[in-house]
RNA sequence: GGUCGCAUAGCUCAGCUGGAUAGAGCACCUGCCUUCUAAGCAGGCGGUCCUAGGUUCGAAUCCUAGUGCGAUCACCA
């Protein structure tokens, strides 16, 4: 089926083949400004490469045109040079009609065999997740369903940081204060760990401080600090397979998953499946020595392993340490080359990972593809900006964090403070009314976050919590917990057989922003940007409270004009909910 | 210093491949609950779109230079 600009396209070019003789190549549309008549407006100025004359004189020529020879017109007007066109009601009944009963109204079906695998979250196991963490996987989980509704098949997964001399200093600390301490239900195993990483923070501040008081420079100091030469012992000790050492990490990274999995349960994400760098490196180093006998790499007097990318406008990148243990992107390369080699239908990679590393990923695509890997092409970094606070970076070890499983039930809570206020669930069970209190709260930070175009860094103040009115989450889902009382109340089976009626300005609106809906999804799709679909989804829930509270529904003078308010609401409704599924928040049918 | 990103109302943000008088929310001010949920609706106030040049019929949008903020340029991750 044509689209209606596709129709318009056509006439115009036609318009133009008969009125002057001339051929176009396109023809610029826009919706029309809301303080015009007309529906449509077609932009003039740019055919007049084409078409030498007086703008509106030929848009008057043009509106004649198409009002003579395409039923779909039924008026125009022209301002300046602006062809407005006014469209026939029934062209948007039609395609209210043809879509009303779609349940995955907006989404393709799987068009594509070949999978795109997304990575987000990716924490280290040393410390809990915070707010950084937050936005990351917020943004990771919405884009990976954003391109699964696209037609896209997808795999979610993450790769945990899960060596590595951060791991050994909670390790150490642990050993030497934890007294056999175990994580219990009020203290997470995430954050049992992430303790004694700041207590071994501390103890290290504390050596420091005295070493400089006994005379030696601070660099020295935080050289040669017991604690730390140990830390590094610890981790050489590990790398050689020490079983009392790896039976720690076990224990102890085993204790941060069962936290993390708390975590990620209550934000509402998951994973197909999951890396651990303590598995790829060694892949990477392989590839590594792959690459020196290729000569994608060099190999330095001292032993290290460089890659030259300085013609590509880059620096050389050290791949391999001269003592030969790996660094950060070698196991990178592993991490990409062994999860193709585990999923082979998957032709490309996104990567969901701070703007702080915009470099480290233009180096690694670049060597994947020297090392000669067809899917190298199809490697995307999302890069998003930092979360700061008004008093500037997050810090683990300065305690200056903003805890994610904190936050969530701060946002429970204040859902709770503004339901009680509003008393509208009084009938509700404890239980019922705390699912929906996270339903909201949850709702209001992920639209939050979402909702800001992923580039931009965020700045969070604690201090000023988010709304929960304007342009939030609980507004959406407010509006789709409103029409669920409509439908409620409606005889649904009348809505099947809906008539066609003469279109109130409002419920014209409505369908206008409804037929959008399936191109912002294949455009946040494109550009890996959940802020699209949350902003369409604002503007869409406006347009029907505007609706809703200048006609009425349930009300409507006549038995046709009530059929269809309430089928155009359904599907808002349902609209609403698919939008808000691709940003992981969830709808309530009551709030 | 090199490179990359960002800069729009007091605050938080939209503004699609250049198009009409730059839009929302919050905050502030007016109205609207005996009628479908007022977490709402209708309206008001509020702008040198960082600056200066350029491209064009037309620039918040594209180009150049500059300013400010952030990131990065590690045998850290």
């Amino acid at each position: 089926m044509m689209t209606l600009q596709e129709t318009l396209e056509l006439h115009v070019k036609a318009a133009i083949k008969a009125l002057f003789q001339s051929d176009l190549d396109s023809v610029e549309f826009q919706a029309t400004r809301k303080e015009f008549a007309g529906d449509v407006t077609v932009v003039v100025f740019p055919m007049l490469r084409v078409v030498k004359g007086n703008p509106v004189v030929i848009g008057e020529q043009i509106g004649q045109y198409l009002l003579d020879h395409v039923d779909l017109v039924k008026g125009f007007n022209v301002v300046k040079g602006f062809l407005n066109i006014e469209i026939a009601d029934s062209y948007y009944f039609n395609f209210f009609k043809s879509v009303k009963d779609k349940v995955n109204y907006g989404y393709v079906d799987q068009t594509d065999d070949e999978a795109i695998m997304v990575e987000y979250s990716s924490p280290n196991t040393n410390k809990p997740l915070h707010l950084g963490h937050v936005r990351n996987v917020l943004l990771g989980y919405s884009v990976s369903e954003i391109l699964k509704a696209s037609g896209k098949k997808v795999y979610k997964t993450q790769i945990i940081n899960d060596r590595g001399i951060h791991i050994c200093k909670s390790m150490l600390a642990y050993k030497k204060f934890g007294d056999g301490e175990t994580p219990t239900e009020d203290l997470k195993g995430d954050k049992l760990v992430g303790n004694y990483y700041v207590k071994f923070d501390q103890a290290y501040k504390a050596e420091i401080a005295s070493l400089i008081a006994e005379g030696q420079s601070e660099e020295e100091a935080k050289k040669n600090a017991p604690i730390l030469l140990e830390a590094q012992e610890m981790l050489r000790k590990w790398e050689a397979g020490d079983k009392d050492v790896v039976a720690l990490w076990n224990t102890m990274n085993q204790w941060v998953y069962d936290g993390f999995d708390i975590t990620y349960k209550n934000i509402g994400v998951d994973f197909d499946t999951y890396y651990y760098e303590s598995n790829t490196y060694l892949l990477g180093k392989e590839f590594v020595a792959e690459g020196l006998k290729t000569g994608v790499f060099e190999q330095d007097a001292d032993g290290s392993v460089w890659c030259d990318l300085t013609e590509d406008g880059l620096d050389r990148k050290i791949v391999l340490r001269a003592d030969g243990t790996a660094v950060y992107i070698t196991q990178d390369i592993g991490t990409a080359i062994q999860r193709i080699k585990d999923y082979p239908d998957v032709g490309g990679m996104v990567y969901t990972v701070g703007n702080e590393q915009d470099y480290h990923f233009k180096v690694l695509f670049l060597i994947l593809k020297k090392l000669g890997f067809e899917w190298a092409k199809n490697l995307f970094h999302l890069s998003y900006g930092m979360v700061d606070l008004p008093s500037g970076k997050m810090k683990s070890r300065e305690g200056t964090v903003v805890d994610a499983d904190d936050l969530i039930q701060e946002m429970s809570d204040t859902a709770e403070e503004i339901s009680k206020e509003l008393g509208k669930l009084e009938d509700y069970s404890e239980d019922d009314k705390n699912e929906l209190y996270k339903k909201i709260g949850l709702g209001a930070l992920k639209y939050y976050i979402l909702k800001v175009d992923p580039k931009k860094r965020i700045l969070f103040d604690p201090k000023e919590s988010i709304d929960f009115q304007g342009n939030t989450g609980p507004f959406i889902q407010y509006t789709y917990a409103r029409i669920q009382s409509i439908l409620r109340k409606a005889n649904l089976k009348d809505v099947h057989n809906v008539v066609e009626v003469t279109l109130h300005d409002k419920e014209k609106q409505l369908i206008k922003q409804l037929e959008l809906f399936p191109e912002v999804i294949q455009n946040a799709a494109e550009q890996h940007s959940p802020a699209l679909v949350a902003n369409y989804t604002y503007d869409l829930v406006k347009d029907f409270n505007s609706f809703y509270q200048n006609v009425s529904i349930l009300g409507a003078d006549s038995d046709e004009e009530k059929n269809f308010r309430v089928a155009l609401s359904k599907l808002v409704s349902q609209t609403i909910k698919n939008a808000l599924q691709v940003l992981g928040i969830e709808v309530p049918e009551r709030m």
